[in-house]
Formats: C-alpha cells, structure tokens, sequence
DNA sequence: CTGACTAAGTTTTTT
DNA sequence: ACTTAGTCAG
C-alpha cells in the first residue's frame, strides 16, 4: 500500500495527527516539532484523502501572518481551486465578519461598526474619567483599560463583576460608561469581536446551529494563547460533532498577562475527555545541546498541569550555549556586534542569520549603538507600528468618520487636526451638548448643519457648521469612491500633507507614511471602505516589517516577537535578576505567591532559546544603566537551570546571599581595577598593527575577546622570543589566566 | 490656539 | 535619559 502523498515525510505522531479525522485532539507540539506542518497536511488530507469539502473546514489562528502563511501552505498542497472555500484567519477577523454580516441580530451596531485599538480605546477611557470625574491619576487609564480587558476576557460584564469596596464600584462604573459610549460610537474594541460573537451565538442557538452545520473541522493553532472567550467560542463552533483539533505547546505560552489562560488545556482534557493526546517531541530546528538547554530551564517550571514533552533531535551534537558576563550594557552589545563579524567572517552565516533578542524594547538602543558604530545594518522588528504613528490615525479617522458617522473617538481625534478653529472648550460644549441631547457627538454636529444653534457663540458655531458641511459632503461620496480616492479627497480637501510637512525630516517621513496608506487604500479598489478599514484595524506589524526585510541583517527583537521564529544564531541579552525576570513580575511574586508571572518569565527564555539552530549566546552584565542612573544585577536565576555540562564561558557565581556578596565585591574591585588601566587602543583609528619581534601586541587596560573565556581585559604582557604570553582577567570568577597572543582578538575600546 | 515649559511615568502586546 | 501628557503664558 502507498503512502498518501500528503503523509509523505512526517514523522510517525505527525501522520497520527494529521490523520485523526473524528473527535477532538490535543496536539502538543514542542518548538520546531512541524507545528504548521501538521495543521496544513492536515487541512489537505481533510479534503484530499477524506473528501471533505473545503467551506466545511475552519482554522483559527492569532496572527495574520499565520494565517496568510496557512492558505498559502495549503495552496501548494491541494489543487488550488479548492481551497478558497475554507475559513481561514485571525479569531479576530473570523469574529468581525460574522459580526458584520450577522449585524441584523445585533441593535446596537450596525454593519459599519468602527474597531477600537488601544489607543481609541484609551480616548475612550479618559472620557469616561472626566465624565465621572476622577481624578486620571488616581484611576491611571491603562489600568482601568487593562481591567476592563480582562474583565471582558474572563465573560464577565460590569452588572456581573463584584462589587465589595469603593474601588470595585469606580470600576463598574467606569466599565459600564466605557460600554455606553463604544455603543453610542457604533464601535467595538478588539475584546467585543470575540465577546459579541460569543454572545450572538449564546442568545440565538439557530444562528448557531448553521455556523455549526457549515464548519464540520474546526482547528486552531496556538492554543495555548487562547482566553476564555475563544476557547467559549471553539465550544461553540465545535458543537456536537466535536471535531476540535487544537495544537499549542503550554511551554511557550507568553502571552497570559494579556488574558491567554493556560487553564484552557485542562479544560479542553475535561469537557473533551475522549480526546486523543498526541505530543510532537522531535525538533528539526536545533541540535540536541541547545534542546537540553532549553529543557533544563523549562523543566524548572512550577506549573502544575504541565505535560512534560521530551524533545530530541536528529543532530546530536553542536556547540554549547556560551554564558557571558560584560562589564555594562555597551560591552554586552559590542560583544554581540563583535561576534556577528567574526562569525560572519568565518563564511558561514549571512548576516540574516543573526537574532538579538531582548526584554524589553529600552534594551534594544545600546545594540543599535554598537551595530551604527560598526558601521553595519540591522533590522529592528516591532518598535513602532505603522498604524499606530499619529498621521496614519489621523487619516484613518477621516475615513472611519465617513464609514461609520457615530464614531467618536475619530471625530475627537481628527475635529481640529489640521487646525481649524475648533478648540479644547468648543469641543467639550460640542460634547456635551450632545450628552444633554443623548446623541452621538457627530450627530449634534449634523443638527448644527440643519440650523440649531446650540450652545455656541458666532465664531465657534461657524467652524463648527463648516466642517459638519465638509464631513457631509465627503458622506456622500463614500458610495462612488474607492478607499483610495476618498482618502486622496479628504487630503486634498483638508490640505493635511501640507499640514504635516512643516520642514522637518520628521514631517518628510510622515508625508511618506501617509501616501504609504494611500497606496494600500488604492489597493483595494472595488473591494470598499468597509473592508479597507476592517482588515487594516485588524491588521499588526507583523505582516508589514515583512517587506522591509529587503536587505539581509542581523534582527533585533523583544522575546515575545521572536514567538514562530528561527534564526542559526541567537543572542539573548540582558539575562539579569530585574531584566529577565523582569522586576515587575518578581514583585508581583513576593506580593501574590500564587502568581505566575514569574514563570512566563522562565517560558520567555524558553521561546528565545529554543529558536536558535546553531549557536546560542546567554549575556549578562555586571553593571547596568537604567533610566539615567546605574546598578549592579545578578545573573538571572533562570541561567543556573541551564545544566553546567551544556554551557561554557563565564562560570556563573554560587547563588545564595553571602557567597552572591562576596562574589559581587570582588567582582566590583576587578573591573575597576581593570577600569583604571589606561586603555590601549582608545584612539579612534587604531590600524591592527603586525606585532614586531620586540614589541607587543597586547597592552594592559586592552580589551580583548577569547574563544572559550570570552572577553577580557589584558593585565600584562610579555614577548618571548616569538610568542606573546598576556595575562588576561575574565571576569565572572574565571581569574586571570595567560594566554597566547595568537588566540586573543582585540576588541575596539 | 500655539509654543514652551514641567511633571511623571516608563514590560511584554499576535488582535 | 527620554518621551509625552498636561499646564500656562503670550
């Protein structure tokens, strides 16, 4: 008997997987174990070798780019035709559609509903505060948003949640306004796309019962980022046919401080207890050292539902890990530039092949530093988002202003940008007029047109009424445009690239930016407004810094970025009790021992170890610069979970309170020690010189870099004959040690 | 209404 | 150190 084409070269528990047509399925898939690959294979076998017709097929997932990567995937593997019938995409967007298309069962909203992202959201929240008047100080607005997040997260409304101090009654009010006024605003933030299609299905089972009659497979990548409200969902969609197939790896779940509840795999086990468990434990990603690596740090975890997963690779051998101890966070980043070019140099990695990956995005400014000074190019991913800058805002609230006319996040946003008379106390009369009349901010605005005259003097009620002309008359052109041609009537109408050119680079680059969205608008020509805006509020950076990726150079990132990613070699910096875990989730520790922020911090590591193929380096600093000031960290704990027999370089100090002390003070007196050494080679141009017979190459106070130990700092230095023996200190408790010139690089200073 | 100053807050962020 | 929101004078 053949084997199907589409089972051909997936290990034994990927086929299992991929042919597990009936009943629900629990694939733990370990990092690099063909995640992507079993849900596509299995998607084609589905159709291919089962004969299910593709619209009976849904496959959620978190990112666009996963999604756009699966349809693609899958178009390879079937005949191409076939496959456009399935349902494939985001939670989000999957929810937007239905919400959109089912608007008819939704009074509320209408099918032009406007999404809030966080940044609306935050208007919204500040509204609301000045509407109580509380003090945005005391209720800071990320915090309110972030509860009212969760909230929303765990299916909870504000007439549900509990109330037993003054506090938890702010909060409820505070929620239930912010529900009032998205309502009143025809909008929906990203939290409503999944609650409100949660509870569209909830209050109307027959709707229900069709969603269900059509998708017979439904799948889901990432599970274990899923919140209450999708895993709801899934249940819903599932229905009684049961068909769940969900792959997720516990392990690399990073996201539950955004409301990713882990819990959802013990759910799963429960309300699905004929499931059938398959773990992907082989890695094609990295060599067996690393895997023991990454293992040794996430088999310290404390949670208690953990299926541990055995990985194990075909390569068995590769370079150990290298630990390293830097004096501040510029010799950390220059080891990382100085290391690149060496290994570059070697001929065997291309300058893409290189990851730096960090905390936090602070961390990210002394890696550029080092890479600038080099004079070499790198990629920073996700520092600032495209639809976040400030003109692509103000020119998306032009036009979800014509799409959706209650939106008034994007009235407030855009009502005097560019200027035009329309100031801070205008607009809170405009405001709050409309209040006392119980419409929404536009529609007052609308009544100005007709002729009322509201509370406004001549000056005020005159731009007032010019610009409620204006957004008429753009109104009534959304029909016969294109996305592309309104947004080009709204700039020339508002003058607002003039606006935004005000001489400086910075003005340049917004200008850019702005005709950049213009070009994406026009792509959608003859597909509408509406689905222009609902795929571009629906759309990440991500799938836009893809294209930048032009040039080949080593990328910088934030752990959680680097989640689906591979690189052959892989930095991770800043390894410090403080940084990494971060001291937010060491003092949500102390506070709430139950807490598990520590341990996203231990899977943080885990996902940034284990996306390396080659070689990993594991850096630390002995003193570090934050906000202006400086101080000394600790090695992180979790780089003493690492086995000592898969790592070198720096040894790392006995942890425990005095021998830490001591450790440190030694350490202290050492690389100031060192420090006071006049630094040979600080001049700017310092030509590696060919040491004469007489002279040596190395002198005190210079800085130079060993294989195994690393970097150093030269204490001495002597000619004998011709070899060059130098005394060199490494720090971390490695001592001073001598060594032959030849095996020493000098490292600029 | 704009520009300049001061104060405060700085984890991560698929959507 | 650095941004950025809020405040106040012109």
């Amino acid at each position: 008997m053949t084997v199907p084409r589409i089972l051909q070269g997936l290990n034994k528990q990927q086929v299992e997987a991929v042919t597990a047509v009936e009943g629900p399925v629990l694939v733990l898939a370990g990092p690099g174990s063909g995640k992507t690959r079993v849900l596509t294979h299995r998607i084609a076998y589905l159709i291919e070798e089962v004969g299910i017709a593709p619209q009976h097929i849904m496959a959620l997932t978190f990112t666009n780019k996963a999604a756009s990567q699966m349809k693609s995937r899958i178009g390879a593997l079937i005949f191409p035709t076939e496959f456009y019938m399935m349902t494939v995409g985001t939670f989000h967007s999957i929810c937007a559609g239905i919400l959109r298309r089912r608007a008819d069962y939704t009074p509320h909203f209408s099918r032009d509903y406007a999404i809030y992202d966080t940044a609306d959201q935050l208007d919204v929240v500040q509204q609301v505060l000045s509407a109580l008047n509380l003090d945005p100080k005391k209720h800071t607005p990320r915090r309110m948003l972030s509860q009212i997040s969760s909230a929303k997260n765990e299916m909870i409304g504000p007439q549900q949640l509990p109330v037993t101090d003054y506090q938890d009654e702010i909060f409820q009010r505070v929620y239930t306004l912010y529900n009032e006024l998205l309502q009143q605003s025809n909008a929906r933030d990203f939290d409503d796309l999944l609650l409100h299609t949660v509870q569209l299905f909830a209050d109307n089972a027959n709707l229900l019962a069709r969603y269900q009659d059509i998708y017979h497979y439904v799948l889901v990548d990432e599970f274990q980022d899923t919140n209450m409200v999708q895993y709801t969902l899934l249940k819903q969609l599932a229905g009684a046919r049961r068909n769940l197939f969900v792959v997720g790896d516990s392990d690399q779940s990073i996201y539950a401080f955004r409301g990713a509840d882990y819990r959802n795999e013990k759910r799963f086990r429960e309300d699905y207890p004929n499931f059938r468990l398959i773990l992907l434990e082989q890695n094609y990603r990295s060599h067996q050292t690393i895997l023991d690596t990454a293992m040794g740090v996430i088999n310290k975890s404390e949670n208690p539902y953990r299926i541990q997963k055995v990985l194990f690779s075909e390569r068995k051998e590769g370079p150990r890990p290298i630990i390293w101890e830097a004096h501040d966070e510029e010799y950390e980043a220059r080891f990382v530039v100085d290391t690149i070019k060496e290994l570059q140099d070697q001929g065997e990695y291309d300058p893409g092949d290189f990851a730096v990956m960090y905390r936090t995005h602070a961390q990210s400014r002394a890696i550029e530093e080092a890479f600038l000074r080099a004079g070499m190019p790198y990629r920073l991913i996700g520092a600032t988002r495209f639809y976040a800058r400030r003109e692509i805002k103000d020119a998306l609230a032009y036009l979800r202003l014509i799409q959706n006319s209650d939106d008034s996040v994007s009235l407030h946003r855009i009502i005097n940008v560019p200027p035009r008379g329309i100031g801070q106390k205008t607009l809170q009369d405009l405001e709050d007029w409309a209040n006392s009349l119980e419409v929404s901010p536009a529609q007052a605005l609308m009544l100005l047109e007709q002729g009322e005259t509201g509370p406004f003097n001549g000056r005020a009620r005159n731009a007032l009424t010019a610009f409620a002309a204006q957004l008429q008359e753009w109104r009534q052109k959304r029909d016969e445009l294109s996305p592309g041609d309104l947004l080009s009537m709204v700039l020339r109408d508002t003058n607002y690239l003039a606006y935004l050119d005000d001489g400086t680079p910075e003005g340049d680059s917004r200008v850019e930016n702005v005709m950049e969205l213009y070009g994406v608008a026009a792509s959608y020509e003859g597909l509408g407004l509406t689905t222009f805006l609902e795929e571009v509020a629906l759309i990440s950076d991500v799938d836009t810094t893809e294209k930048t990726d032009a040039v080949p150079a080593p990328s910088l990132l934030t752990l959680h970025s680097a989640k689906g990613l591979e690189f052959p070699v892989v930095f991770l910096v800043g390894l410090e009790e403080g940084i990494l875990p971060h001291s937010r989730s060491i003092e949500e520790k102390i506070e709430d021992p139950t807490s598990t922020a520590l341990e996203e911090e231990r899977r943080l590591l885990y996902v940034g170890l284990t996306r390396a193929k080659d070689r990993i380096y594991l850096l630390y600093t002995f003193r570090r610069s934050f906000y202006g000031g400086s101080g000394m960290n600790l090695p992180s704990r979790f780089l003493y979970d690492i086995p000592p027999s898969v790592r070198e370089g720096t040894p790392l100090h006995p942890r425990g309170q005095q021998a830490v002390e001591s450790q440190r003070y030694q350490d202290k007196t050492r690389w100031e020690q060192a420090a006071r050494q006049p630094r040979a080679g600080s001049g700017r141009s310092r030509p590696a010189q060919r040491p004469t017979d007489r002279e040596p190459k190395f002198k005190a106070g210079m800085v130079v870099w060993h294989k195994t130990f690393g970097e150093g700092v030269v204490m001495t230095s002597i000619v004998r004959g011709d070899i060059e023996e130098v005394g060199v200190l490494f720090p971390g408790g490695s001592g001073e040690k001598t060594i032959i010139s030849d095996f020493l690089s000098p490292v600029d200073g």
